[in-house]
RNA sequence: GCCGGAGUGGCGGAAUUGGUAGACGCGCUGGACUCAAAAUCCAGUGAGGCUGAAACCUCGUGCCGGUUCGAGUCCGGCCUUCGGUACCA
């Protein structure tokens, strides 16, 4: 009988569902077991294969974690606020509310029909005030601590929409995505969290985290350490001192120039009235370039001399100070020496305009006559150095420090590339940002007690005159709480990954008024055990999650010091080498599979296609291999109809009690148990699902010689390991076998057999010369004596041995013996 | 450029600490069942050589070299590809 998957899906879906199945009894956290998978973000009403391979496998893993008998909290929630439905909202006039919510609505039914296990109870969405207002309220402790705070930044400004566009809606070419615009750089004031006060630590917590290599090491680039010297530089005729950043005090004498950032505001402190026009042309061309333009792979190097000069305070010397966008205003000082001898960028400079290029470090083993082609940007012995000179780069960094220190004119400093976070949109469809702006007061953050500073519904979204927010005046308008004054709110809202930095805190307790989540069985539950989520994250949400959890802790809200223990990121599946998106048309369309193979087919085929981590592109070619397993599964659960009940299986059996046929299938079983619980547990659900089908060949072949009650010890196990994978399925097998409770029901253990994982016999494997040449059975542990006896007696080793003289053996035992003969 | 991952049959992919390369599946070939087909089951399937057949031999994990009794696995140098990053002083 084919197995019939559209009656057998929703009749325990229901199951599940009217019997609570998997609603997590939060209040105990003896074997509490957190698997989270990344909320989704409901930008469309369907979900493709790539939202399948995310949810269908991690939910087998979180299945396969509660029958091993954790108590296991497993929720889902939307990640409602966001870019994608305000431009949808501008394109087809639906309200972001309304289309978000018809998406919630949709998603959730395929959720359930994927069979997937979430605690609905603790189902959320970031966009209602119940949640959000606990954004608003992170705000406000952020700014009482100095940690949110406004500068002007710059921002890509669409001048034709009249609108602030993210970097994703500027194409490479610097032209607007939807307008066609040439889009500007424009300096408005932003809001900002300052994630830099926890560059140290979040760099230092890498270390007590389960997460991928590659991961941690994206994060450690991104933050970017970098120990140096900060190095004071007097300007020739003026008090100003300019501070330079360096991590090679070493080269201090080979500064021949000193630059500063276009953006860095000495710049108009020094400048020399005679090189006026020439700097304003140059600062003009600057500031129209996009950053793309600025940074575009091997761009010549430009910039303007200002006339004034600065004093390298190691020797006097006086150096022309230069303007060029090659030096960052955002990082370190604004500011460099430059020492074209030992960098290449300053080289490339010293190059192009003519500056002097000294040579003040010598490699090893060359002349300090030989000239520099280039520069030399390695480590080696200081010359034409003062009194440091004949000392190595590390103990002349050391000295020249020590110096610089004693004389009061540099430190030693430590710089991070990591940038505060941006958290200001000019859009609408977010988290207001709770902040008034008094006529009289200046600048308030609304009081507690006023929130949640609701986002109103009735807003116009179309495009031009600023966002949404600035435009609706009953929003906009208010009262000063302090003096009672006229006063206006701030139009801007959150970025969603304020959003998402604090969700899973809340999970455990999603309709909780009394702060901003459960504290006591955040406490419980968190940090989340195992999280499941894209490498695309890595920098973004996984970054600011850890800060605002450490920022909750210095608050004495939340515990522990980092937010998820272990992360698994899901590999990404492509069609025809492509990620697949909307735009791009290549989305594959999981309902054909449902229709065809059923939901359990379908997440086994997404499990069994390759490794986890990698993904791969998308085929459905083998499809079929999985839906032949189904149903041979089904087929041997319903030709043993009842076996339970009249063939009772023992525990366990004597190995002597049992026939050659029932042996090996014994002793497979109890090894397909033990490897599969490895595979899963480590993600790896390909070979589990291969083991399974192994297990199932092995039925095949020796069935038909195995008596009845350990036909049923073979078929429960197979039961039991393929409920993870194929939960409808295995539910239906079992109560075929005659069992009267769901599995995920009264989940219960099954544990390995550990003497028949015992092999009494092994291939081993005879070498001559490291060359293949034999393969003996053999008993286990055999001592080397009586293989030698075994080996040399034989005819075949005895034709590549006799005649020659026997060198070496090499004898690994129940493996490999090795003969070399000359 | 720098950082990280990947490269194995016709295809997706397996291979503890270096120890039988190709598990499992797809596809293909042949057979059984059938009036026939589908479904299912059985057998074979890296390439080449030799043979009536088996046994056997040679080659084979992106390329070149090395270490080792033995390398898909370790080391050095490349190539291709996918991701991240972009003048970070």
């Amino acid at each position: 009988m084919r197995y019939p998957f559209n009656d057998v899906e929703p009749k325990w879906q229901k199951f599940w569902e009217d019997k609570e199945v998997f609603k997590t009894d939060l209040s105990d956290s003896e074997k509490k077991l957190y698997t989270l998978v990344m909320f989704i973000y409901p930008s469309g009403a369907k979900l493709h294969v790539g939202h399948w391979y995310n949810y269908g496998p991690t939910d087998s893993w979180a299945r396969f974690k509660k029958l091993q008998g954790f108590n296991v909290f497993e929720p889902m929630g939307y990640d409602a606020f966001g870019l994608p439905a305000e431009n949808y909202a501008i394109k087809t006039g639906v309200h972001p509310y309304d289309s978000t919510m018809n998406n919630i609505r949709d998603i959730r039914v395929m959720l359930k029909k994927m069979g997937t296990m979430y605690d609905w109870n603790a189902e959320l969405m970031t966009c209602v005030p119940e949640y959000y207002k606990w954004n608003q309220w992170l705000f406000l402790q952020l700014y009482k601590k100095g940690l949110a705070f406004k500068k002007n930044a710059p921002v890509n400004w669409d001048p034709v929409d009249q609108t602030v566009l993210a970097n994703e809606q500027v194409l490479p070419d610097g032209t607007a995505e939807r307008s066609g615009a040439k889009v500007e750089k424009r300096d408005m004031l932003q809001w900002f969290f300052k994630i830099t006060d926890y560059a140290e630590e979040l760099l230092a917590g890498l270390e007590t985290i389960d997460w991928p290599e590659a991961t941690k090491v994206k994060q450690r680039n991104w933050i970017g350490k970098s120990t140096g010297t900060e190095i004071f530089f007097d300007i020739d005729g003026l008090d100003d001192k300019i501070k330079v950043f360096t991590t090679r005090p070493d080269t201090l004498f080979g500064v021949t120039y000193v630059v500063l950032a276009p953006e860095n505001p000495l710049v108009e402190k020094v400048i020399n009235p005679e090189y006026r026009a020439r700097l304003d042309e140059y600062l003009n061309q600057v500031k129209f370039l996009t950053d793309i333009e600025r940074t575009a792979l091997g761009r010549e190097k430009t910039g303007v001399p200002t006339g004034a000069f600065a004093i390298n305070p190691v020797n006097g010397e006086k150096v022309p100070i230069w303007v060029a966008d090659y030096v960052l205003a955002g990082y370190g000082t604004g500011s460099v020496m430059a020492v074209p001898g030992h960098d290449e960028r300053d080289f490339e400079f010293a190059a192009k305009f003519n500056l002097p290029i000294r040579k003040v470090i010598l490699e090893k083993g060359k002349e300090p006559a030989s000239p520099l082609a280039e520069a030399f940007t390695e480590e080696g012995t200081m010359i034409n150095s003062g009194q440091f000179t004949g000392l190595d780069s590390e103990e002349g960094i050391e000295k020249i420090n020590d110096f610089l220190e004693a004389e009061g004119i540099g430190h030693r400093a430590i710089n991070y590339k990591l940038k505060d976070w941006l958290i200001s949109r000019q859009r609408y469809w977010g988290t207001p940002i709770p902040v008034i702006y008094c006529e009289k007061c200046g600048e308030l953050p609304v009081p507690e007690e006023s929130l949640p500073v609701v986002l109103p519904y009735d807003v116009d979204f179309k495009p031009g005159g600023g966002s949404p927010l600035a435009r609706k005046q009953d929003f906009i308008e208010t009262v000063c709480h302090k003096c009672g004054g006229k006063a206006e709110r701030d139009p801007d809202t959150m970025d969603t990954f304020v959003d998402s930095s604090w969700y899973y805190l809340r999970y455990p307790d999603p309709k909780f008024t009394d702060g901003m989540f459960n504290k006591s069985l955040a406490e419980k539950w968190v940090p989340v055990d195992t999280y499941v989520g894209g490498a695309e994250h890595a920098t973004m949400h996984l970054l600011y999650a850890r800060f605002i959890h450490k920022f909750l802790r210095d608050l004495g809200i939340a515990a522990g010091d980092e937010p998820f223990k272990r992360l698994i990121h899901q590999g990404t599946i492509t069609k025809d080498g492509a990620k697949m998106s909307k735009s791009k048309g290549n989305i594959v369309n999981p309902d054909e599979f449902i229709e065809k193979y059923g939901t359990d087919v379908f997440r086994m085929y997404l499990m069994f296609m390759g490794p986890y981590e990698l993904g791969g592109d998308w085929s459905d070619k083998g499809i079929v291999g999985v839906e032949r397993f189904a149903q041979r599964a089904y087929t041997f659960a319903m030709e043993h109809e009842g076996y339970s009940l009249k063939f009772p299986a023992y525990k366990y059996y004597e190995l002597e009690s049992l026939n050659e046929s029932e042996k090996t299938l014994y002793r497979k079983v109890n090894f397909t148990l033990n490897k599969c619980a490895q595979e899963i547990d480590n993600f790896r659900f390909n070979t589990a699902v291969a083991a399974l089908m192994e297990l199932i060949n092995e039925m095949q072949s020796t069935f038909s010689s195995v008596r009845d009650d350990l036909k049923t010890f073979v078929l429960e196990k197979l039961v039991y390991t393929l409920a993870p994978l194929a939960p409808h399925l295995a539910e239906e097998c079992w109560n075929s076998l005659g069992n009267r409770y769901s599995i995920y029901e009264k989940p219960f253990t099954f544990s390995v057999d550990e003497k028949a994982l015992v092999i009494d016999e092994v291939t081993l494997v005879i070498q001559v010369n490291g060359k293949v040449r034999h393969k003996l059975q053999v008993a286990v542990d055999l001592d080397e004596k009586s293989l030698k006896e075994i080996v040399y007696a034989d005819s075949k080793i005895k034709g590549y041995v006799d005649g020659k003289q026997i060198v070496k053996e090499i004898h690994v035992p129940n493996k490999i013996f090795n003969i070399i003969v000359r």
